[in-house]
DNA sequence: ACATTAACTTAATGTCGTTCATTTATTATT
DNA sequence: AATAATAAATGAACGACATTAAGTTAATGT
């Protein structure tokens, strides 16, 4: 499903495509599925465990560095973004008629990938970074940022790949730095 | 079309639905419009004129005061967004079979937006905020966060609307505070 | 008055999601 | 092992919808 959603270029598959990758026919499909619109949450779902995952075994190789971890989850989930536009899409803009009512950040699916974020910052947070800042608050500001960016690259079909990701780590150097800037001096330069 | 598009809250409306709408059947449609993604293309462009009117407008009010107008003017865009979420999704999300195929940035349509934001930084450049900064790139970063932080923000059925709006003005207001932060400090105070 | 064009309408076609009755395969029971 | 019960899959059919084709009406120009 995710592989047919990437070459399609959109999330508007139809079902006999779906079937015929799997082997059947159509309304074999809706033994396992309601309808389309749940086999399409099943496979946001699918998305939203990939990314989680992903992010998850790079803070745990990572937990001594939580500034480290910072800037390569973010990378990592940029790559996501870019490696699976389609996907991405679907996660973080879904159509209404999927009756996906929350915001990623909200539902039990994002909220995972969004506590690693927060994680991430508190941990920055005990090394001297960020001190007396509200983490919420700016886990929301970081996680917006990068998601503004990669969204307006995904969109953008004339663009290279090279091209979207370095605008992209662009806006995540930046926020790292921003950060870096808010720890004591002595902090500064050993990254 | 633009009122129908708020009713339905999905840009995935029938035709018929135009055509009655408009006190005709569907096929005379056909008559201004190639296909139904043209006229969705069409509503789209309609969206981007009316956000480029807000902001220029609040521009030339504001003339005198880049900074205030750069606050102002990201004021009106989110307002924009959270008054009309599908529209704005239609223009900054557009599904693939639209055939739109650059991003609002540097297409025509989006980039008079755009190119109102760059305006209004290096207003504030000219103010001595900013000195010395890449403004295309500071331009990308500042879309990309408050875009990020509306996308979020809509996709969300269940947050009502002041706490959407309170929240995407809390980045507004981050961004705006991080730019005073790089003006010569007797500025600080007067804002 | 009559041909021509424009704008629309009704009718028809193809795609697609979904349902339903039926058939096929699988499991359980004796 | 034979048969009943159940689950799964299929083919045909329906409804919604975009789009095209053909025909109809109204207006315009000569």
């Amino acid at each position: 499903m995710v592989r047919l959603l990437a070459a399609r270029d959109d999330f508007d598959v139809p079902l006999v495509a779906v079937a015929q990758a799997v082997g059947c026919t159509p309304p074999a499909l809706y033994g396992y599925f309601r309808n389309k619109a749940a086999l399409l949450r099943a496979a946001r779902e699918e998305g939203f465990n990939r990314l989680y995952t992903e992010k998850l075994t790079l803070s745990e190789r990572m937990r001594a560095n939580p500034f480290g971890y910072l800037r390569e989850g973010s990378y990592a989930y940029v790559r996501f973004a870019l490696d699976n536009p389609t996907l991405y899409r679907l996660m973080f803009a879904p159509p209404p008629n999927l009756g996906v009512g929350d915001d990623p950040l909200s539902g039990d699916l994002g909220r995972r990938v969004f506590d690693l974020l927060l994680a991430g910052l508190r941990g920055c947070q005990t090394q001297g970074f960020l001190s007396g800042m509200d983490i919420n608050r700016y886990a929301f500001m970081f996680w917006s940022s990068v998601h503004g960016a990669v969204c307006l690259c995904i969109q953008n079909r004339v663009l290279d790949e090279t091209a979207k990701w370095e605008a992209v780590r662009d806006v995540v150097d930046t926020l790292m730095r921003m950060i870096a800037a808010t720890a004591p001096g002595h902090l500064h330069r050993g990254i």
